[in-house]
DNA sequence: TGCCAGGCCGGGT
DNA sequence: ACCCGGCATGGC
């Protein structure tokens, strides 16, 4: 296990706290978060969820049945409206003809075979895909988003120019193949790079601040 | 008042 | 293998 990667941790564990995560009511819950958080703040995501749920439609065929031209009016808080209602419905598509809807049924199949499979669906990438499987099905697979590499390699942990695959590697070679270690250690991320890194690049007062390498944290922007 | 938020796709080099 | 424009609302 990485000295530094475990240590990160700890840190912000003891600064923060457990965290959570994702906030959501059921598992098909977070499945539509995740689509409809794709680059976009989760305050916007929230008022489209609850507009669903206002209308009993977070379950898997009550959704599929809703027509796309009708999902775009529901969802159109979040944002991106056109694009993640058709994406969304392609996620419930593959959801409810491979698997009759069932989520358990879904998460039956191994990890690295069904994030390809996720993959394959239009409108699906990696951060979806491993949000899905993270938080949804409890698999352990690292979630990497823009606050992971904002943190990582602020603090000089990461090159800047580290892509998804490269990072998520880092932490699954770095750490126990443990969910729930996954789960709270991303939460731990986004809170700390709300926190700190979201307007100001400097990390300062953050819990990190004594883990900066030499030469201090690194302010070219991401 | 502009800028940005928990990406992804399609087309181009 | 990257690089880029497009996609859209709501909050600060």
């Amino acid at each position: 296990m990485d000295s530094t990667l475990q240590e990160v941790y700890d840190r912000l564990y003891a600064a923060y706290g457990p965290q959570q995560w994702w906030p959501a009511d059921s598992p098909f819950e977070v499945m539509v978060g995740a689509v409809l958080v794709q680059n976009t703040s989760w305050q916007n995501v929230r008022k489209a969820i609850d507009c669903l749920r206002r209308r009993d439609l977070l379950e898997p065929h009550a959704l599929h049945a809703v027509p796309i031209e009708e999902l775009e009016e529901l969802i159109r808080p979040a944002g991106y409206y056109r694009i993640k209602a058709r994406r969304l419905h392609n996620l419930l598509d593959f959801l409810v003809d491979r698997y009759d809807g069932s989520l358990e049924a879904m998460f039956q199949t191994s990890l690295p075979e069904l994030r390809e499979r996720l993959l394959e669906i239009n409108g699906i990438g990696p951060e979806t895909a491993d949000s899905i499987l993270l938080y949804a099905g409890g698999m352990p697979t690292f979630v990497v988003d823009a606050y992971t590499h904002r943190v990582m390699s602020r603090h000089g942990w990461i090159p800047l120019d580290t892509n998804y695959y490269e990072i998520q590697d880092h932490f699954h070679s770095g750490l126990p193949q443990d969910a729930a270690l996954f789960n709270e250690y991303h939460a731990l991320l986004v809170e700390v790079g709300k926190r700190h890194c979201r307007k100001r690049p400097l990390c300062q007062g953050c819990a990190l601040a004594d883990l900066l390498p030499p030469g201090g944290a690194i302010h070219e922007d991401s």
